[in-house]
DNA sequence: CATGAATGAGACTTCATTCAT
DNA sequence: TATGAATGAAGTCTCATTCAT
């Protein structure tokens, strides 16, 4: 946990330090992340760093556990007061939106997540899973759950599975980003990006030519 | 590429070294990996290590290039003399099988290509990329834009996105694994992870209800 | 180049790593010098002298360039205004003056000169001429072109040679030195030589007899 | 000392050896000498080399005694016989005439020579220096003794100072070939050389009017 | 609290030498 | 004797962390 000295600073310096955590563990990955790059481009002083956090740990943990945790459980808490009525491309729209959202702020947060699975042994994998048992599990599963429960997702697909696809959806983005040599996310991309996924949800991605065989 | 004096090596020693090589770079990424601890889990002395590759960047080159390209351009190899008559349900069983196979043999292959993304601004990824620029598209698309063209596959699907979703399976046979706490990989798990993917594929993932929603 | 943390080292702890480096390289030359020696003898840490250089090269550039060529053209520069004036001993003199106080100073500096000769072929004998191209021409070239024009050296002289010699001097105090088991070097040292040198390049070394045959 | 094993082989496989090593000690000095390189480029197994020899010191050792000091020595004792009716000139051609055999034959040999200066600290000296204490005083330095003795060199000529520019002449060459971007060693560059030092040692530098100055 | 230099364990890499075949 | 793989000490360099100002 950050120290209180952290929690001292401006909002704004506080904001820029953790803008930039995030697209150095983004870029790099845990491993990779280097603390003198990241002091160097938020401007504080490397001896700052370690008055705000006990060390590289301490800042990872609090990205992961505050910002994806805490973002992921953001929609759960928004959402769920509506699971009665949400239709299921509500559901998805709404989900999706919020990935939008994380990717626009910080496109970083989900590539992070991605990380995550690589960390198991180390040390502060146990950590992480010390604080959050179910961090990967705890986005979309409940969601999933309902619209099972509801009759609106067919029993004979597998929530894991579509869990995960959801999940990969961020990376898609990333991927289709890369591959496609777009400078930045627009919008657009998110939607068609939804529209995609959408259709083959809907219709699976057979023409009936394709299923007879 | 390694020298000569690595392929001089007992095909037994060699494996060994790549089998370490593969599990170092998939638990704990291209940063992470390390020599040391690969040189002492394979038995074998440091200066060995060197005698037998330039350096970790061709070590990591090899075992990307050979290893994962070489096993992804062995399905389209095979299959391609198919293309007429594979139905689609055989095509994605084959493609499944041969990611199966590679998870038996080694585990560790998917997750080295997935990590393969986050290194897009590292000297390492240019050095692949001027061998394999089209690895990441150069597996599944082939298939995909062949049913499509015959008529089995929408034309509505997106195939970037369809082709991700494949790409996608193996890390899921890993995120799977590790979820579930199973020891190891059950070919019967393979099958499931097919059998619930054909059925969203076909079918999506709505009942009716939730489709007139 | 150093790193501004270098030069905002105390003058004092920037000589003594200067000193140290230029003892290290002199009696090891470019190849043989070691960092970790040279900073047990500075009496800093390892990570620090990375604080300070780039790496070993940048070190080595910085000796050189700034050392010797700023040492050779600092004599250019100071009797550049007088070289209408100047008579051939005074040119003398005054050039063997200054090595002689590079001497004192840095009785290496002109060993490392002479080591440079060595690394045709190396990474960093490029990096060097890249900034120095001129660098073995650029001390006593312009003087002796001078002489030539003034008529006071004769045409009939290779001045290359001459250039060669007069390099040859520093390095002959150095053997002289050490054949001589002097301990330390006396200007008296330095005038003898200067004497030695003069009449020959005045006389000859020839006796008329000697000429005769 | 090499092995008994070295001196089994057949002359032209020792030849290469020694060829290979005299320029690698020449191009690279000592520190620098790459055991590997040279094996590779005499086309001999590493481990022959240690048949041969004892280790790196006994084949320079080797080199620096047997054919620097042989050659040098042999000069002497091919003239010394001479020395009473050598006129001054045909002195300095017949040394001449071995310099430039070395160089024809071993560009590496004065190369060497002059890296020797340099391991004075180093332990590889001492060996050198408890067989030829003399080493460095023992070329040039009878002749030079002897035709002062017989009047041909002026006494006022230092004769440590003549044997020292002597010794730079295959310096000088090396620095001339290097600076004229000369592909190779012409017989004519060594005559132009020994026509232009000759000049000096004749009638000096000095124009009357820079004598008079 | 802010700063940035200082620290040193540990990473990658080289290379003289040994050793099994 | 010939071979070339095996070895590990030692070198260069990185970077998380500490510390003096």
């Amino acid at each position: 946990m950050p120290k209180q000295t952290f929690f001292n600073l401006p909002a704004e310096k506080r904001k820029k330090i953790l803008d930039v955590a995030v697209k150095e563990f983004a870029e790099q990955g845990y491993k990779g992340a280097n603390i003198s790059r990241m002091v160097l481009e938020a401007g504080i002083a490397k001896g700052s760093f370690y008055q705000y956090f006990e060390d590289k740990d301490d800042l990872y943990l609090y990205i992961i556990t505050t910002m994806i945790a805490g973002k992921k459980l953001a929609i759960y808490e928004r959402e769920k007061g509506r699971l009665e009525d949400l239709s299921l491309t509500g559901f998805l729209r709404a989900v999706s939106h919020q990935i939008f959202q994380d990717f626009m702020e910080n496109p970083g947060l989900l590539r992070i997540g991605a990380d995550l699975m690589r960390l198991e042994g180390e040390p502060v994998y146990q950590k992480i899973m010390g604080c959050y048992p179910k961090l990967s599990e705890s986005v979309f599963m409940p969601f999933i759950q309902h619209e099972i429960g509801q009759g609106e997702i067919s029993e004979k697909v597998n929530p894991r599975l579509l869990n995960f696809i959801f999940i990969s959806l961020g990376l898609y983005l990333a991927y289709d980003l890369k591959t496609t040599n777009a400078e930045t996310i627009h919008e657009e991309l998110v939607d068609r990006m939804l529209d995609d996924m959408e259709y083959i949800l809907k219709n699976g991605i057979y023409t009936d030519k394709g299923k007879s065989m």
